[in-house]
DNA sequence: GTAAGCAGTTACCTAAAAGTAAGCAAGAAA
DNA sequence: TTTCTTGCTTACTTTTAGGTAACTGCTTAC
């Protein structure tokens, strides 16, 4: 008779872990907004960021990708160029997206900018 | 004349990592879900999350009380007791953990669980 | 022929997050 | 009277995220 002294909400904690392990960390929202706002190419993308470095910035893409949220393609023209692009799948994120924008910026000036 | 080749959209970036800044990390909404879901006890909440430990589990209640999510209260009966609650502040977190729970719950039947 | 841009990689380092295990003071229950 | 529960704290270790700097192969521009 397992007498569990608390709420049960383990069906509510589980999806959003889920989510939180493929968006949350300093950098893969931001990628996929500079991607989204028409930065394709991994320099620009790395300058439209400014602090992020090649290294993070190429683990990040390599973790978008495998969570299919963008896609990488090679153009095989010379020379060779590669493009990130957001994926359909992504855009099912705006709306998390639009809520963390929303929250954050009522939150600077309910708490940070006061 | 700072020729910038890349598209500007530090704007939207912004409150995207002040929102990270207070949500992300393995255990804050978690902890939020867990009070609001009428967890209110120190112990109670441990439980309710199961893998956590008392020691993050301390320091992640003061974060949440220093960014105004939840409130500590310490009743001074016998035995005294230390209730937490989330403030009226949390509820306009509502809408960011819907989204991500819904996209959570989305994102494992899509990618993860196939 | 040298410099600069592209798309990264490599090895190394640091700082922060998270976990482990134990303990403590108080009261309550056995 | 020993044990249990509560709400933590302390000291220590491990793990992970993130950062630095240098360097690669390739190509074009000067």
């Amino acid at each position: 008779m397992s007498k569990a002294n608390h709420t049960d909400c383990s069906s509510a904690m589980l999806p959003v872990r889920d989510a939180l392990d493929v968006i949350s960390g300093k950098w893969k929202l931001i990628i996929l907004i500079s991607i989204s706002s028409g930065n394709h190419r991994f320099r620009e993308i790395e300058r439209s960021i400014g602090k992020i470095n090649s290294k993070v910035l190429a683990k990040e893409l390599k973790d978008l990708e495998e969570h299919k949220l963008i896609k990488r393609t090679v153009y095989d023209e010379s020379p060779v160029f590669v493009e990130y692009t957001t994926t359909p799948y992504a855009t099912t994120l705006g709306k998390v997206i639009k809520e963390l924008r929303d929250w954050g910026l009522n939150h600077r000036k309910e708490i940070i900018g006061k």
